[in-house]
Formats: C-alpha cells, sequence, structure tokens
DNA sequence: AATGAATGAGGTTTCATTCAT
DNA sequence: CATGAATGAAACCTCATTCAT
C-alpha cells in the first residue's frame, strides 16, 4: 500500500518536470543544475532522485511528455472531414500552441534535446519520433489525393518528412526572433506555400 | 613587431578551431573540454589561451568562420544573370556543401551554437546574423519580381526570413537522420516547392 | 504495559540482526544502506529506527550476538573431563561452526567490525572481547598443566593470546580462498601444531 | 618532453600515497575523505586526480607499494646460508618491521585493502599476492627438509599457507591492542611454535 | 506501531583557467 | 612563446535520519 495517493505522486513529477522545463528553458540544459530545478519545483536535491533517477532521465521524461501532449490532436484531426480541412486544423492548432506561454518553454528544451540525443541516442528514440509525425502527415496527404484534393503526383514519403524539417525551422527560429506575431505570418506563409504545393492548381 | 609573423598566428587559430570544430561535433561544446582540442589541435593547453581568451570564445569564433565562408557565395551569385539562376546556383552550393564531410562536423556546432546563444546573446549576435542572411534572398526575389519572373504579391521580408527558416530545418533534420541522399531529396523537394511558390504559374 | 509483547520485539530486532549480517556480508558495512536492511529485513526504514537508534548500534548489536552466540560453547566445555578433551572438542567445533553457511556471513562482518572499532573504540570494546576470549583458553591450559598433560614452561597469558591471534588469522584468510576443505585442513594442522607444542613430548 | 622530471613525479606519487595511508590508518578508507588526503599531502584535491585516477586507485597502489618493499626481503634471504638462519632472518624482519611507524600506518589499511577486495576482487589479486607469500615460505622450508634441518613429514603448501594465516592474524591482533612489546612476545612466542614443529626433535 | 517521503550535508570527480618554468 | 601542473569551485548523486500521516 502506497504512502502517498497516485496523484500525489503525479502532482510531484509534473511539478518537477514543470519548473525543469522553465530551468532547461532559461539556462540549458547543462547549465541548469538540480540545485536550480529543486528550488524551482520547490522540493530538495534529494526529492528530485525520488522521482527522477538522474537528470538526464528527467530530459527523457519532458521531451516524451511534450510529444504526448501533441499527439492529443489525432483525436480532433479524425473528425475533420476532409484532408484540407485537417491540414487547417493543423495549422490553427500550432499557431495557437506556439502562443501559450507555458508550451513556449519547452520548445526550447525540445531542440537542446535533439541536438543531445543526436550524440547520445541508443534506442534511436529519434527514428521512433519521426514515423510518429510523419505518418500523420502522409496519412492525411494520402486522404487528400485519393479524393481528389490534392495533387496525385506528390511523393508522400518525402512531403511529410519535409513538412516537419520545415515546421521545425520555422518554430527553432522563433527562439531566437521571440516574436510571436513575426512567427504568426511565418506559419500563415509556410501554410499558403505548402497548400499552393499540394492543391491542383484551377 | 611581433615575434612571429601573421601568417603562423592565423594557422594556429585556424588549426585550433579545426580542433574544436572536430571535437565539438563529436561530443558536443559541453563535453568537449579544452584538453580535448588541445590534444586535437596538437598544441598544449596553455597554448590554447594564447590565441583565445575562453573557451566560449572559440565557439563563438567558429561561427563566425563558418558564417563568412557562406558568404563567399556572393561573388558568384552576381555572376548569375537572372533570379531564376541565382536560386539554382544557390540550391546548387547548399546541395554540394552538405555533402561535404568537412562542413558536416560544422553544422551540428552551428545549432549548438544557436541554441547557446539563444540564451547568452548579449549582443544580439543573431539579429545580425539573421539580417545577412535574408538580405540576400531578398534580393534575389525582388530582382525576380522586377524582371518580372516571379509573381508580385511576394512578402520579400516575410518570404526571405521564411526561407532560411524551413532551409535550417531541414539541415536540422540532416543532423539526426545522417543520410546524405535523403536530405539531397529534401532540398530538391524544397526547391521545387519555392520555385512552385515564386513563379508565375502559367 | 508495553503495547507490544517482548516476544515480539525480540523477533523483530532478530530479524532486523539477521538481515543485517545477510546484507553486510554480502557488500559490506559501509555500502549497506539501511534500505537494504528494510528490504532484506521485511520491514520499512522507518521501523528499523524503532529498534536501533543507527546503522553503526546494528553493527554493534551484531557482533554482541555472535560473540554470546560463541560463548554458550562453555557449557559444553566443562562437561569435557580433561584439557586435552576440551581443546578437541574446541577444535571441532571450530571446524563445524567455519561451515555452517550462515555464520560464514557473520565472520566477514566480524572482521570489519574490529577494523571499525580499532579506529572508534571508546568503551574499549576490544579489550574487553579480548579477555573473554583468552580466559578461556587460559583456564584449559592452567588445568592441563595442573593435571600434567601439558608442559610446565608455557606462558598462559601469552600462549592464550596468540591461540585466538592465530586462529583469528587462519579465519581471515577463509574468507579469501572461500575454500572450505582447505581451510578445514588448515584448522586440523593448526590443531596439530598446538598440541605439539603444548604436549610434553615422549 | 615532460614538464617536471621523472624524480619530481615520484616524489608527488610518493607524497599522495603517505598522507593516504596516514588518513586511511586513522578513520579508515570509507571515512577518509579525498579532501583529507589533499590536505595531508599538502596539495589540493583536484592534484590528486593527476596521478590518480580515483580514490579506490590510491588504496590499490598503496598495497601494491608495501608488498614490494617486503619483497625486498628476498635479496637478504638468500644470503642465509640455511633454513634455519632464513626462518630467524625473517623472523627478525618482522620484528622489526612491525616496530617502525612509518610500517605501522600501512598495516591498518592492509587489513581494509583485503576486506575490501574479498568483495570487490575481480582480477584475483588476493590469489596472486598469497601465492608469492606461499613461495617464499615454501621454498625454505623445502630447502629444511632437503637439508635434514626440518621434519620430512611436513606439508609443505599447507604450512606456508597456514604460516601466514596465523602471522596475519598476530598483526590484525597489533592493531587493536597497540602493544609494540607484547606484539614482540607473541612473534617470538610464534617462532618459537614454528620452531618446535619444524624441527626434528632430538 | 509502522511507514516511506523528505531532507541536505557531504561524497567523489571534472574542468576551465592560471602561472611558474 | 609554449607548456602542463596546479587549483578549487561546482556538478551530480547518495543516504542516514526524521517525522507527518
Amino acid at each position: 500500500m502506497p504512502k502517498v495517493s497516485k496523484k500525489y505522486k503525479e502532482e510531484k513529477v509534473a511539478a518537477i518536470l514543470d519548473a525543469s522545463a522553465h530551468c532547461f528553458a532559461e539556462k540549458g540544459y547543462n547549465d541548469t543544475t538540480v540545485d536550480d530545478i529543486a528550488k524551482a519545483s520547490g522540493t530538495s536535491k534529494g526529492s528530485i532522485y525520488l522521482y527522477f533517477s538522474s537528470k538526464e532521465e528527467i530530459f527523457y521524461r519532458l521531451n516524451e511528455r511534450r510529444t504526448e501532449k501533441f499527439f492529443e490532436i489525432k483525436k480532433q484531426l479524425v473528425e475533420q472531414n476532409s484532408a484540407s480541412a485537417k491540414f487547417e486544423y493543423l495549422f490553427r492548432h500550432l499557431l495557437s500552441g506556439a502562443i501559450e506561454k507555458e508550451d513556449l518553454n519547452t520548445i526550447a528544451v525540445q531542440f537542446e534535446f535533439w541536438i543531445y540525443i543526436s550524440k547520445n541516442d541508443k534506442e534511436s528514440l529519434f527514428d521512433a519520433r519521426v514515423k510518429m509525425f510523419t505518418t500523420l502527415i502522409k496519412d492525411i496527404v494520402e486522404e487528400g489525393i485519393e479524393t481528389g484534393e490534392f495533387r496525385k503526383d506528390v511523393n508522400t514519403d518525402e512531403f511529410s518528412k519535409l513538412f516537419w524539417s520545415m515546421m521545425d525551422g520555422i518554430v527553432l527560429h522563433l527562439l531566437f526572433h521571440k516574436n510571436d506575431s513575426e512567427h504568426k505570418r511565418m506559419v500563415r506563409l509556410y501554410e499558403r506555400m505548402v497548400s499552393t504545393y499540394l492543391k491542383i492548381q484551377p
């Protein structure tokens, strides 16, 4: 019988992850000390290690959490009744998501994480992740081709990979100019480009 | 009158930068020690500090060097006699550049550097850099609009920023899949998308 | 009126001591954590501190228990009707005792304990212990001298101290070679040496 | 070309080992911190790691050094012209050696080291060490048997192992009673016992 | 009485930087 | 100019002990 409720534990974990995201975003993974996280999360250094086995694990879990959160979008996507509508919904989501401040912290960490695992990825975490993301796009594009919404000559594999590459690039630059409205304009322009490319020209 | 020739000093600096690029690419900025750089460059730890004031400065100079190197492309671009030809040349360069292994090392460092300065940039290094890059594209697009090669309704500011955002995204993903031929296909597809977007539809 | 029976408490203490002996033997005193002991004894970390004031106290009590257990031999020794018979019985006991696996664990801890108290012994625990052990031997030798079984010129004080020194050395080496049969041969040879030394040569 | 002479380096290593022996003897391996060693050796914590890769390595080297030092006795032993003379010399050495204070520190560490490797010995360091020591005795005893000095029925293997077991026991007890003169009497009595056992009774 | 979450001092080790040679 | 030994601050992580439940 556990001493504290499952809910309590989850909240604690969430608090530490939130604090970590905040610290990592501010100082970067390396320059953030476990002490920093402890202070930011309102617990003690020792407590951190009750919930995570290492600073690295926090890093991993943070990424996991964000990815999971993003994929909740799937439920909404299936409800859209055309490929175009799905793209529209996706872009609406990407635009809204980037604006929320709480998410913004995590974006910075996301990129550091990738750089990090590009050097330490033993379980090919990255490959799995890429597959998840590309599949999301590929399915929509294929649907669009079938329904006649999109051009037939699109290489769906390549396109869906490119889609996220470019989107990541846009988000990466957001980190630097830190200008929400500019970012939004970028994303909208990107949407237009994608649309121009996919759609059958009248 | 300096004791050693200017040439000698430049060679030494170059050797240290080369070694650093190699080490940073392999282990990342943080995990690379000054000892690593000393060993890789064939000098001593003490000597490093004769030519650079800190490990951080090496990081900065490395980025500078790479940017300078890239902008040598300007000389070639002016020789192309149309906006389309300039884009073509640029893409040819981007494709060739990514293939050279020596450059590939530096790409990884580039991103780490950006993440790094996104947290420590006091002199808004990033803004200056972005301006240089966007201007390069903006000039070409404007030329294309004037000559009637490209659509008139392109927002040149936004487009040129977006251009590099997306390109950076593509390069970023190269770091992870590490697959040259796939990367090339991405870049070519990207070229087609850009072209489709810019050009007047017949 | 205690809330739980004395018997319950004793069982709990015994369980913790057993578990500690096991853990200490496996990982050593320092590398054994209170968590290890808690897990091995089937209680909680908090409970340990209901029965012992510190990890160190467990160490002390463990030694006490073992010493007490050993001195139960006294009851058997008085029943032997000659000094030689007593020595014989003692050796038979030492041989049997070393073989029992449960005791073997405790031997390792014993030495660690001695090393430990050799640095921290404030109550001269060691002196008291040595006296108990030497007296056991001294009494037998004196009896043997009186009855004419042993040489008259034996310095009983020195001999009895030496007896345990050497015996401890033999047990110490058992810890390392971990070879029961070899250990037995050692002890038997030792018995012969002691016998050769004590007995009047015919 | 090394910056400092080989001699300098050796002295530094020796100083750290001396300081370690002192600290370990006083507080034990575990309770001695690297800070303690640094302070005692008059250097900085960081410097320790220039000469040793870990605290554990210091422990290992300390043992090595002492063993090497002891085996210098071999040169003297071969000059003794009978097995009895060799034993005599050995005991004279053991008696003198124990008295020197500088060695006394190292004795304490020796035992801790054994306990330590009995739990962590991956390269069976102990076996190698035992072989070296037993061979030393075995050779003398075999010589004595050949020359007719000693009894023919001695099991040389067992005897030489037992010899060191018992001797170690005596030294172990020295650690506790810390009484040099008593220790000497023990060793002399031990010598007599060994002699009584080995020699042909007239 | 029993639990196990919380604590924080303290352990080992690393490394950017300095400076005497 | 070149070197690499020396430094010591700080990092991550552990764990004996406490205490609210």
